[in-house]
RNA sequence: GCGGGCGUGGUGAAAUUGGUAGACACGCCAGACUUAGGAUCUGGUGCCGCGAGGUGUGUAGGUUCGAGUCCUAUCGCCCGCACCA
């Protein structure tokens, strides 16, 4: 009986599937725990050994927890809209769904040769109709909701309206778009039915407006602020422009502050947790009214500093503010429109490139400030942000570095409010530093007291208030593209309207082309088949669009986040058909209670989810509000790519360590294509692996094509990619999965390298000689010695331990120690061997189920339950460590294990060597530190 | 600029949270069995030194009986945000 890791792992593999060993219960008497992965995107690359490392880990901890005797819910889906399917049904005409269920069925086979736990049983898929039904119902209830401020929560917009026709919004409190205007019951009661619905746009969770957006025209899509990267398209590096167009918008700005204070409650990873707090960027402040000087309208200008409001020289508005056409003077419109115009046509990018570059133009106008009356010159300049705060700012050059410069470089006046201090260089920004001067009825007052004097008058005037000011922008919602959740929206007389709940789902609709339509509609405009009929409630062909109740449907479809925001909450309860999961199912599941997933996520789907979630229990949805109580960032797997030195010109390859003496290009070569784990190309094979290379030229080193090196991101596109299928059908799933853990830290981003993997496998080599020497299982029942136990105790006791601190890494090598030392033993006793096998089989399944049922046990080893550790076994462990102290000796102990004092005493005194260290003398005083040290002064 | 993190052998790393630094593994060296080995087993392996011994966790200080671990400064690297008013 050989360790035949392939028969024995498709075996157990087939047996878990075949008796459904992971399926988990919606209710149960044992405590629930569930550990979720986030699913993943199905590329056609399939998986690399990159993509398992977190699913391991939580495969490891949900095994761990079945065998702590909890019901566990381990579930996997797929994340399956996007746009990778989409771009090659441009390129090939395959259906998306096509493309998708194949990859798909990849992914699931190599997954499957893994051996996870998942229960699949509750599998959802973003793109199926199934599931979006539901993602599109979230739409809806989101579209009739809006943000109440007084009661902190989502309530329905029928009651806003219900108000709205009673009072007005006068006393309403409400989250809402920056140009709503009060107005009284009369007012509202005379509005069209199509004004009314305007204004109630204003204050819907998710509601269409025209919005300054980033637009990439390579992609022909809009993007998030969170799916732009340096000024860039996340996916493919394309540039990407401001424009305004009509789009839908989540109002995630309602619930900033929420989704900071939640994080307290999460226990998340810090920095996670901090890319999300400078995401939602709250700042306390102020917002200051301006007159303006010769007409009625008002600029308004948020400020952290309103304390140094008498050092104001002048105004900012950013080039694109709204009041820039209506104030600027006769004789400056041609000035400021030629400044308006350079600025529009510098893409996002360019202006990141060069902040240094200050630019501005005066406009003429001039504000009048609160306090002195004085005439304030207003300027546009493109350091102000449209995007941020009111999109205008009070300039202190004094102040503010930004303001400083701007003046300086244009010569504005920088009047010094601060006391004591020199501006002569720089402005002086320390605010708990200052000490306010020339500043009227705040002279003398420090940076607090003045700010809340200032305000204070400023509310009197009311000409200001206390503003807390948030840089989270809500976020766009929808994409000019065909493979996501179509919207359950038609237009009548240009207002959208929802089709009701029991209609959906909305299918996406068949197209022939899945390009964008000549005349720059997204590409459902292609399908012919895409109006609403309200009459028979379906779908019908776009030419009864004519006919009165018939109706255009939505164009746009959902972003990806859409889908993979609520999917947790399906898998309690995949199949439903009623509700997107029963009452039931959540108040037994709740929430997350590990979330294992990429740290890249952090401002995109980790806050929408955060957001969805928060919806969802405002509205009793669900029973809490933050839906993943744990979370753990896994580091990224990276890939050692190969590069080859062209010679610039020719069909020629030079040899790493000769690339100097030539004018070279690095290009990356396929891994694949090396001489085994070597640097060493494989000429042959590279000349056949493309045409072009076929009658290459090389110039070698010593006989020999060395290729460049370079730690990398594992990706397709740098052909450093590591198939997980390989390293299974080369040393099994166990190796593999052990190994990814023995890596290194779960956390932390590791270069893959299989160099290490044979350490792993002879492990498991040797597991299988500890049951199974001479090729034959033998196990005896007698009763195991001290020393055996000992070896057994303080394994689990470790394997424990690091479990539930997340070290992997740490409990391989303890299995590891605990295989030789048993070894040595020559130890075959079921008492220790079956508690180590369930140990160790969270790690390795498949090796320990076998080894298991030579046992004879006749159900799965993940039934058994984690042997607990006991102490008794490891007593006689303490260190010792004479010092010298104070003139007088003494001895410091130290005990591996919490014990009580009488314990310790006791296992001092039992102790050879404190006989040795006393010397003879008597102890004067004995003093313990519960648990871990004794001191004895003698 | 702001926020967060990290520096330990040839390599991946460990260190009971302030207690014999380098566990475990890779690699390397030597040996055994082998026609052979990318199989298996045994021993060695931080650095300097033949040795006794010395020295050692980026660098410099400090606290402590005792520091990889805590504090201060400094150098270097990585990540997130960034003209955020």
């Amino acid at each position: 009986m050989k360790y035949n890791y392939n028969e024995i792992e498709a075996k157990w593999q087939k047996y878990w599937a075949i008796n459904q060993t992971y399926k988990a219960e919606n209710n149960s008497d044992k405590p629930k725990y569930y550990v979720l992965d986030m699913f993943p995107y199905p590329s056609g690359a399939g998986l690399h050994v990159g993509h398992p490392l977190g699913y391991i880990a939580s495969d490891i901890y949900a095994r761990y927890k079945r065998l702590k005797g909890f019901n566990v819910l381990h579930p996997q889906g797929y994340d399956s809209f996007g746009l990778p399917a989409e771009q090659y049904a441009i390129q090939t005409g395959q259906h998306p769904a096509i493309t998708t269920e194949t990859n798909i069925n990849t992914y699931r086979k190599q997954l499957d040769k893994i051996g996870f736990s998942f229960d699949w049983s509750r599998e959802v898929r973003t793109s199926d109709p199934h599931y979006y039904k539901w993602t599109q119902w979230i739409f809806i209830q989101l579209y009739n909701s809006y943000y109440c401020n007084d009661s902190n929560k989502a309530r329905s917009i029928t009651e806003l309206e219900e108000v709205f026709k009673q009072e007005g919004n006068i006393r309403i409190n409400a989250a809402c778009n920056d140009d709503v205007f009060v107005f009284n019951a009369t007012e509202w009661n005379s509005f069209s039915k199509k004004e009314q619905e305007n204004i109630l746009a204003k204050y819907r969770l998710t509601y269409l407006s025209e919005s300054e957006v980033n637009w990439c025209p390579a992609l022909g899509t809009v993007l998030a602020n969170d799916e732009i990267v340096n000024g860039v398209s996340e996916r493919g590096g394309h540039p990407v422009v401001r424009k305004k167009m009509m789009q839908w918008s989540m109002r995630i700005s309602a619930y900033a502050q929420r989704l900071l204070d939640g994080l307290e409650k999460v226990d998340w990873p810090q920095p996670l947790k901090d890319s999300q707090t400078n995401w939602i960027g709250r700042s306390e402040g102020a917002l200051v009214i301006f007159d303006i000087d010769g007409i009625e309208d008002k600029i308004e200008v948020f400020t952290t500093r309103p304390d140094t409001i008498f050092g104001v020289s002048f105004m900012t508005l950013a080039p694109e503010h709204e009041l820039v056409s209506k104030l600027t003077t006769k004789d400056y419109q041609e000035k400021v429109a030629e400044y308006i115009e350079k600025t529009a046509t510098r893409s996002e990018r360019e202006r990141m490139a060069d902040v240094k570059t200050i630019s501005g133009q005066f406009t003429g106008a001039y504000a009048i400030h609160p306090f002195t009356n004085k005439k304030i010159p207003i300027w546009i300049g493109d350091y102000v942000l449209a995007s941020y705060g009111t999109g205008a700012v009070m300039s202190v050059p004094c102040g503010d570095q930004r303001d400083y410069d701007f003046a300086k470089f244009f010569n504005l006046p920088i009047p010094n409010i601060f006391a004591d201090v020199d501006i002569s260089e720089e402005a002086f920004s320390d605010k708990e530093k200052s000490i306010l001067a020339n500043s009227d009825f705040i002279n003398g007052l420090n940076y607090k007291k003045a700010t809340a004097k200032i305000i204070e008058a400023l509310e009197a005037k009311k000409q200001g208030k206390r503003k807390v000011n948030y840089r989270l922008r809500d976020a766009v919602f929808s994409r000019q593209r065909y493979w996501g959740e179509p919207f359950p929206v038609y237009y009548k007389d240009g207002l959208p309207q929802m089709i009701a709940a029991e209609q959906l789902p909305i299918v996406l609709p068949q197209v022939d082309n899945y390009l964008p339509t000549e005349d720059g509609r997204p590409p459902l405009g292609n399908a012919t088949h895409w109006a609403w009929d309200t009459e028979n409630n379906k779908v019908v062909s776009n030419e009864l669009i004519n006919n009165s109740t018939v109706f255009p449907l939505e164009l746009n479809t959902m972003p990806g986040w859409a889908g993979s925001s609520w999917y947790f909450n399906r898998y309690m309860d995949n199949q439903n058909t009623n509700e997107f999961a029963s009452k039931e199912a959540l108040n037994y599941w709740k929430d997350v209670d590990l979330y294992i997933g990429g740290a890249e996520h952090a401002t995109g789907h980790l806050l929408y989810a955060r957001f969805w979630q928060k919806f969802l229990f405002d509205l009793g949805y669900v029973p809490v509000d933050e839906f993943a109580k744990k979370l753990i960032n896994q580091g990224m797997i990276l890939g050692t790519s190969a590069f080859v030195y062209r010679i610039d010109g020719e069909n020629s390859f030079v040899s790493k360590c000769l690339k100097d003496n030539f004018k070279t290009q690095a290009i990356h070569v396929d891994i694949s294509l090396l001489k085994g784990l070597t640097d060493e190309l494989d000429i042959e094979a590279f000349k056949n692996s493309r045409d072009e290379y076929a009658d290459a030229q090389f110039i070698l080193e010593n006989d020999k094509y060395v290729v460049g090196r370079e730690v990398e991101k594992m990706s397709k596109s740098k052909y450093n990619v590591v198939n997980p299928d390989e390293i299974c059908e080369q040393y099994g799933a166990d190796s593999l999965r052990l190994f990814e853990m023995f890596l290194g830290p779960l956390e932390q981003a590791k270069p893959w390298n299989t160099a290490g993997i044979t350490g792993v496998n002879s492990f498991l080599k040797k597991l299988w000689k500890l049951y199974v020497p001479n090729d034959k299982f033998e196990v005896s029942d007698e009763k195991p010695t001290a020393d055996e136990f000992k070896v057994l105790h303080k394994t689990i006791k470790k394997v424990v331990e690091d479990i539930e601190n997340f070290s992997f890494n740490t409990s391989v090598s303890t299995f590891m120690i605990a295989v030789n030392e048993l070894t040595a033993l020559k130890c075959n006793k079921r008492a220790i061997l079956e508690p180590l096998l369930i140990v160790i089989s969270p790690y390795a399944p498949h090796i320990t189920e076998e080894l298991w049922s030579l046992f004879g046990n006749n159900d799965s080893i993940s039934k058994a339950s984690f042997p607990a550790f006991e102490e008794k076994y490891l007593v006689e462990s303490t260190k010792m460590y004479p010092v010298s102290f104070n003139g007088k000796m003494r001895f410091t102990l130290e005990l591996s294990l919490d014990l009580t004092k009488d314990q310790i005493q006791e296992a001092v005194f039992n102790d050879a060597r404190t006989e040795q260290y006393l010397e003879g003398k008597s102890p004067k005083n004995i003093i313990i530190v519960p648990g871990k040290i004794v001191n004895i002064v003698v």
